[in-house]
DNA sequence: GAGTGGTCTAGACCACAAT
DNA sequence: TTGTGGTCTAGACCACTCC
């Protein structure tokens, strides 16, 4: 029924924190002496310092002690899920329209960006995404073909290439930015967005084994979605 | 010179989940099995599995066994930083106008997102944050007198509000959304964004004890400004 | 009942900081 | 030299699941 020693240590030590009983750059009591103060083990003791530390809470210091972080604060964390995932637990239906499947030349900044010369083959991706009909994210998304030599026979109706290509690619890192830009006049159209309505434009570079594997354009209607998290 | 054990194992669990071997759902090797294979004790073996299964790598089940985890969603993560922060990081000089500093009366839409009486009394302050003298961001926010009883006499041109935040209420929890939006006449002029130049919009809700203390809208230029990160 | 993970102990040796 | 954290051991007891 009881929390577990190494919970309470975790939660007592939060509490001094948000207490403000020890400050940013404080040293908090060593293990020995969590140990003694608790009755614990050191290696109870050692298991709540260091999860603490893992969350950035803390910071250790071997051979001088453990310090209250300095609050990241103002760093926050946003989530951002799958386009199918987001609509299915919305309780909405997500549908996608496939309106681009084929190969094409990488142009400057896509070579760049890929490591590939230009002019390299590249398979294009365009999805419309719906949620109960509406149009909610257009895909645009360029692959490098040695990633994914398959690419281009999926069935994309069904299963995202995102899906697709985190089966057949594992990614390693992705790198990313958000930006608010005034879509291109196909992209307004496919989104039905009035004129001058913004887009929130996701774009994202995967890698898969060290190299890239795969450029996407996520384009949102800005008026009809959100980016949202909490910490 | 060589790796801890705990980690050791950690990476050989990683590469044969990588590569293939061990597909989403299958178990893994039990504890015991993998304290012999690597002839440590089995706490070691615990530390190895408990930190991929945190990491959601894993899925432990009392009982049961371990089983990797179902592919991470498309999940990614943006970290956004406080603006003087990121652009001193950049190498530029942050400063900051104080275009607006005191109280308010809270209307509806802003009274419910913090909890209080439509009419209730709020501080509210608007700056305008510069790198390198450009305007960078248009930061509106509306602070509850009771989070921060002197926050009408702070000088916000040293030390940014939310600074001031963190270190008289600190926080605990962070709700936002980001947005595509139109500015308003007045923070496109502040911004002096051209006509039609949309914004990225992140709107921040802060909570310290259990009650939202402040609201906040942070307005960046989009053609400038890009929310970054990796994962 | 046998196997699993969850937790904990009471020691230990090490590299490293401060002094 | 003393104190710190980093790691590891070889046991232990428990609650739980699966057979």
């Amino acid at each position: 029924m009881e929390a577990p020693a190494y919970q309470r240590i975790k939660t007592w030590l939060l509490s001094r924190i948000e207490a403000g009983e020890w400050r940013e750059g404080d040293r908090i009591p060593s293990e020995p002496e969590l140990a003694r103060r608790f009755k614990v083990a050191r290696m109870t003791v050692n298991r709540a310092v260091r999860e603490l530390a893992a969350a950035h809470l803390l910071v250790r210091a071997p051979g001088s002690g453990t310090f209250v972080a300095p609050p990241r604060h103002e760093a926050t964390l946003v989530e951002i899920r799958s386009i199918a995932d987001e609509i299915r637990e919305r309780g909405g239906s997500h549908s996608a329209d496939v309106r681009r499947l084929g190969e094409v030349r990488a142009e400057k900044a896509l070579a760049a960006e890929l490591g590939v010369a230009e002019g390299e083959p590249l398979f294009l991706s365009v999805l419309l995404h719906r949620a109960d009909g509406l149009p909610a994210q257009l895909e645009e998304r360029w692959v490098l073909p040695a990633a994914a030599p398959g690419y281009l026979g999926q069935d994309f109706t069904h299963g995202t290439p995102s899906e697709y290509l985190m089966r057949v690619a594992p990614l390693a890192r992705v790198v990313y930015r958000i930006e608010a830009r005034l879509p291109a006049e196909a992209t307004r159209e496919a989104l039905a967005l009035g004129p001058g309505e913004p887009c929130l434009l996701l774009h994202r570079c995967t890698f898969s084994g060290g190299r890239a594997a795969s450029v996407a354009n996520l384009w949102y209607p800005g008026s009809r979605y959100r980016l949202t998290g909490h910490l």
